[in-house]
DNA sequence: TATAAACCTATAGAGGCTATAGATTGATGA
DNA sequence: TCATCAATCTATAGCCTCTATAGGTTTATA
């Protein structure tokens, strides 16, 4: 059985973290001592390491929380599973081409003024008139 | 004079957003009417406009804050600001690279499982057990 | 003048943790 | 066996950038 600290060295998930991970109802622990401390088995060992994972990979709570619920139940729940993927290398997709809308500008915004301080200064205008408007509002 | 719903409209940005920057002194209002409502000249319509861009360009608050303290100054407020572009940009492309990162897991993990259902769901191993983890824990 | 829309302040909640305080328990060395 | 100290416990508040709600007041329009 290992205590909570021993989770945490072996995950590198905090102590304070795994208890907000249980109360979020993502992990139990196996019973406690007889003076209220937590342990867990190789199980919950498992289900951190899963967890530390998952949201590395920038799954929300309430996503793992429901691939945790699908875990080994086979058909369906592999097709939700797998849509749960798909839908965040989406979602991931999405943001790579808004950061890259942002870089562009962010490019043209810098190279408004080379910020020697010579000269009027542009990068205001440039900040407060960016092409995005266009498009995005 | 403008009403806060007016600037509201004018922008895209809720009105309670206006208060809230109100309250992070990135905009004051003009004076306020007999009965307590808040009034704003068209200075204040520019400056929310440009609070607009620069937060759609992922700028912090913080940031913002400073932006705003710098402008018109000249000098070395242009060098100031200028660095703060460029260090945006900066983290704009730390925070691409990272999500291509994530964007190849998971498309290794979407393509470890068809989720046709038919046979054993590889979904959770492949979750549970990315690349990722040699390099970054 | 009556009504409805807009406005006001204050407060709580979201997500995903992190930090702190103050108390208790567990493991180790003497 | 006991002292000590690290680890753990619960409970609560804070971070950031809003958003939502409640309960009340003001403004604009018919």
């Amino acid at each position: 059985m290992y205590s909570i600290g021993q989770l945490s060295r072996a995950t590198g998930v905090k102590v304070t973290t795994i208890r907000y991970y249980e109360e979020m109802g993502l992990i139990a622990h196996d019973g406690r001592t007889a003076g209220n401390q937590r342990r867990y088995s190789q199980a919950g060992l498992d289900r951190l390491t899963f967890i530390r994972h998952t949201r590395d990979l920038g799954l929300s709570i309430e996503a793992i929380r429901e691939l945790i619920s699908l875990e080994g139940k086979g058909g369906e729940a592999c097709a939700k599973s797998h849509a749960i993927a798909v839908d965040h290398l989406a979602d991931i997709r999405d943001r790579i081409d808004r950061l890259r809308a942002l870089e562009r500008e962010l490019v043209r915004i810098s190279a408004s003024c080379d910020g020697s301080g010579d000269g009027p200064c542009s990068l205001f205008e440039a900040f407060g008139n960016h092409d995005l408007c266009e498009s995005a509002h």
